[in-house]
DNA sequence: GAGTGGTCTAGACCACCAT
DNA sequence: TGGTGGTCTAGACCACTCT
């Protein structure tokens, strides 16, 4: 048996097949776009991957990478015999190598950074067991607050490599960590991240505007770039009561 | 260029082309395991996937996918031109669709398991909205605390719907929830995950041996099925001295 | 038995990077 | 210029599920 088309025929009337963009993906996000937006229900079954294909004129490879992405994502469920289903649960995005800063833009928040110091110091055992580096290496050590329409939410501690030495308090105001490393043609490839949970210490209470010794959410993660190098490390703390980490797991 | 071989001989010499595992997975699965070891260290090119195929009798697309895998768990990385290397980043396993339990049991813990409430009550609001009944239905209210290697590390609260019903103390003493249901044939296709923190309230201290208002991290999940139907909701707390989450992060 | 996704093959062309 | 991964095609066979 065959399913009708669950979405608009226009939908894919302009894919670019020349462009640099793949086939694949221009299949696969404005899919995407479709079921978050709810043009295509939760529950709907999609045609069978061979019939998409002929209707869009693609080989049965690419529908099926397509289809693959949104599986990944738990926006899809695929099974043998069965066929292809939008899921019904509420999905979120997954926590991605993005910054702070740029998650909390994407969610229309206005996001603003007080930039507390910016050091250049040799480098301890602890600090330059995460940089990988010689201990006494110089390093920058940055420490900020983020706060989201002007409520602080996060106390931001980064160490660098002493590549980035130059870096300045005003560049952090303005833009995020993150952004600043990709203008520089850095592109971290890997993080390795912890997600856990300790009272504050020393000024952080002030610093939140919360309780001394209160809970706080922290975050360490160590930033490689292709050649596994490790392009920052960073101790942030969040306040719970604003902030969590949420996830989709997505059984393969 | 080409380069030579990574990896022992034989490691490859006994792929199973008839059993039910798939090619990919017999690659990427030894591949894996050879990385984590070591045998392939950290740095190491690999020879191109079309000489690879060649050498295994495999086709390019194959082995393709079988090295995807590993990409997409940031083991090795991928650059255009330039060729496949081991990541030299250390890399975790990400955090998966498994219970605590086994997660314990992996790591070589011995983990037991304390139930101290298995109830059937009308799902009040908040309940009939997570697990997505109507309020009233009569559901399963689990309470169990988790230890390893006899310390307290987790409280695990967890809401189960009418179906379940039957499931007593004495099996929850033995096996994870997760294994539990698994072994209904029940399997869990997407969770949706929130991580943050928060002080203990009431008897939590007592329970996890640690102090009054002190840290908890917190984990809620919400796991469904491949019919969107919701399977188990569970709101855990760790103790934060003893457990955090641990994730790789892989761009794509 | 009919229909579905899961796997695999054998090619092809292209974009990017190094030399 | 040669080597690499990134994409795409057009088939094939199989395992699973429903009726």
């Amino acid at each position: 048996m065959s399913t009708d088309p669950v979405w608009p025929e226009e939908m894919f009337s302009d894919l670019d097949r020349t462009g640099p963009v793949p086939l694949y993906y221009q299949i696969s996000s404005r899919l995407e776009r479709a079921i978050r937006e709810g043009v295509i229900p939760a529950g709907a079954r999609l045609e069978n991957e061979i019939a998409i294909g002929e209707r869009l004129g693609l080989s049965r490879p690419t529908v099926r990478r397509a289809i693959q992405e949104l599986v990944d994502q738990g926006l899809l469920v695929r099974r043998r015999g069965i066929g292809t289903q939008v899921v019904q649960a509420r999905v979120s995005r997954p926590v991605e190598l993005t910054s702070l800063h740029e998650d909390l833009t994407r969610v229309g928040h206005h996001p603003t950074t007080e930039v507390l110091s910016v050091e250049h110091v040799a480098a301890d055992e602890d600090a330059a067991a995460r940089l990988q580096v010689p201990v006494g290496t110089v390093i920058s050590r940055i420490r900020r607050v983020r706060s989201a329409d002007g409520t602080p939410m996060a106390i931001l501690e980064n160490l660098l490599p002493p590549e980035f030495a130059d870096i300045t308090a005003a560049d952090l105001e303005k833009q995020g960590l993150y952004e600043m490393l990709r203008a520089r043609g850095i592109t971290i490839k890997i993080a390795n991240q912890t997600i856990g949970a300790r009272r504050t210490h020393g000024d952080e209470h002030e610093l939140l505007d919360i309780a001394k010794g209160s809970p706080l959410l922290t975050m360490d993660r160590v930033a490689f770039d292709h050649g596994g190098r490790v392009v920052e490390a960073g101790h942030h703390c969040y306040r719970p009561d604003l902030y969590s980490f949420e996830t989709t797991l997505v059984s393969r």
